[in-house]
DNA sequence: ATTAGCACTCGCCAAGATAGAGTGCTAATA
DNA sequence: TATTAGCACTCTATCTTGGCGAGTGCTAAT
């Protein structure tokens, strides 16, 4: 906002000196370490003056100074030069683990993990929203007695199962057909599209497949639903490394956090609104009552649209530069592997 | 071993209060709980013997006795009377949440939080190995481009997928053809004879769908891998609820221990060797270097084959008789909805 | 506007004091 | 011989105290 340049660079270096240290930052370190062509006491004036701006805060009388959420978000806003030296990290990167998961789930299994470990935070995913699947293919598959396998396949690959029983008079032959009926009827509409058929055909026929219409429509809405669901934690015990957790209340409300995985999931998914990577620090989240905690999300994709929320919770003092860095550089390594594998739109 | 019934008697006293309490048992509060109708010094006298026998031990010279792991080995042995009170317990249980998820997988993860917590633990449970499923069906799909779907069901309703990319010249209707050879050759069989038959088609022939046979093997393989190998962990946020973890430096090692699921599984596995539950505690479990730890694990299975490994890992301090209990309950449970819906044995 | 100097504040840490819990031993007792 | 009462002793946990060091904020000089 309005300070200016020297203001800026204290500001900057005593932000840099408390991520790198984690204890506060006094008149005289940042003397010694950083030069400013000015003494202690000038530095102490700024300081104060930072300080009665809101960007810092003491912890107490004779302590050093440590950001405030603003000061973060002012550095993270401002201060942070995205271009500076990204050739180290991505140079880091590229010495980092590859992902080869072999499905849907494990991949991102793996991909949390790897967020975690660059990052050194709790990297969590949100598997893509596949509200833009459409229908490819139903089968039904007998096995023993009265019960019948429902497979569901969506044109992106996304394969949904069910287990149900029904009339033992059914016989797979009738199950083939009534499967050859549904994709004839079915193929490339949209799951919403799906749902209507399936209601309107049920209205209209009073037929035997009646169990397997209404089963069919609750996997689609099941794929739409549940996989949509999806929250994948990874090394969250990283976070425990950092000293702002090295206290044991603190580690027992975080975990419990991460065991809520919905919450995470409104969280992650209601943070994120455009393309880009956005940050989060401290209070300014509003859904997740964790203190001291930042968040750094980013969107994954494949092809145009937005599919997943991806990213990282860790202390306030985090290492920003890096992380974000690391959030950007895997939303786009999942977005290519999603591209690559699980290419979307309509199989014409 | 060789104790008197009076020295059992007080080393049951003394486990059964550090249990509840979680602090060193002196002689005088055994005289004020229990009536054993001598005094704190005959008290002191049994307790410097029990310890002499490696039962109990001490702190330091001033506190209370607190058991060994001998002394809870002999407490769980020869003490713990699963007839008693076992009707709190039933009843208790009777209150227990439903399970009732729609797929294995989600089964198992309520399953895992389900044993948390009602033990107060982390709850474990290993997926049921599939050792014995048989060939029931595979499905090939094309979805767009060269990509195909190839999806392997197994007669007790286990599904795996994957998508492989093959030569455009192969049409649906060919893939539907080889799937239908497929499901006539191979039908019934076991996985392990499943693989052989491909291999010896493999060699025999020289066809377009050699890679579709050899993703099929790997498919079968995978199922029988993989899904062995997934290891569910619920609720291990119970355990930092008890003060043995009020320990930064354990709370971070134990963490690490359940972020390695394949260590756990290993280590499930291998305590388990026949039907029933069984304890281990603190050190008497070689692969768990976890400090403090106790296991409780059991089978569960579906049919008459054990499939499957589950317990819970807690302090060393736990409420043997209450998780031993629920231990076998969740078993219990599990076996039966198993039984109830992925049946075993072939489809005839 | 900057700087040097100085009094002051506060947290940290080690040392000492104290209280309390519990043991082990000894001598007395039934 | 087994049990008990009594007592000295040990060890921990907690509280207090005082010194140290880091760092600030203010004031007066430049």
């Amino acid at each position: 906002m309005d300070l200016d340049d020297r203001n800026k660079k204290v500001l900057q270096a005593v932000i840099d000196s408390y991520i790198a240290s984690g204890s506060p930052i006094g008149s005289t370190v940042l003397v010694k370490r950083f030069d400013f062509g000015v003494s202690s006491a000038t530095l102490r004036n700024i300081m104060a003056d930072l300080e009665e701006m809101g960007y810092l805060t003491h912890p107490h009388t004779s302590a050093g100074r440590i950001p405030t959420d603003l000061g973060y978000r002012y550095y993270i806003d401002s201060l942070i030069s995205v271009e500076n030296d990204s050739d180290d990290i991505e140079e880091h990167l590229q010495q980092a683990p590859q992902l080869h998961g072999d499905d849907l789930q494990e991949l991102m299994e793996e991909a949390s993990r790897f967020l975690a470990t660059l990052s050194h935070c709790a990297g969590v995913i949100v598997a893509p929203s596949e509200s833009e699947a459409a229908y490819r293919h139903i089968e039904f598959v007998r096995l023993r007695g009265r019960q019948v396998l429902i497979i569901f396949v969506t044109s992106n690959g996304i394969v949904q199962n069910k287990l149900i029983d029904i009339d033992e008079s059914i016989r797979q032959q009738d199950l083939n057909g009534f499967s050859a009926y549904l994709d004839e009827e079915l193929e490339h509409r949209s799951l919403a599209e799906v749902r209507q058929q399936l209601t309107e055909k049920m209205k209209e026929e009073k037929l035997v497949f009646m169990q397997l219409m209404n089963e069919t429509y609750r996997a689609s809405q099941d794929v739409q639903e549940r996989e949509n669901e999806k929250v994948y934690i990874g090394g969250a015990s990283q976070m425990l490394e950092s000293p702002e957790f090295a206290n044991v209340e603190k580690m027992r409300a975080l975990f419990k956090a991460f065991e809520d995985k919905y919450k995470l999931l409104k969280l992650l998914d209601r943070s994120v609104s455009a393309q880009g990577i956005k940050v989060f620090i401290g209070s300014e989240n509003p859904y997740f009552e964790m203190q001291g905690c930042s968040m750094v999300v980013g969107n994954y994709n494949a092809g145009s649209n937005v599919v997943g929320t991806l990213g990282v919770i860790g202390p306030t003092r985090m290492q920003y530069k890096q992380v974000i860095h690391v959030v950007d550089y895997t939303a786009k390594l999942l977005t290519k592997l999603l591209g690559e594998r699980f290419q979307r739109g309509l199989d014409r």
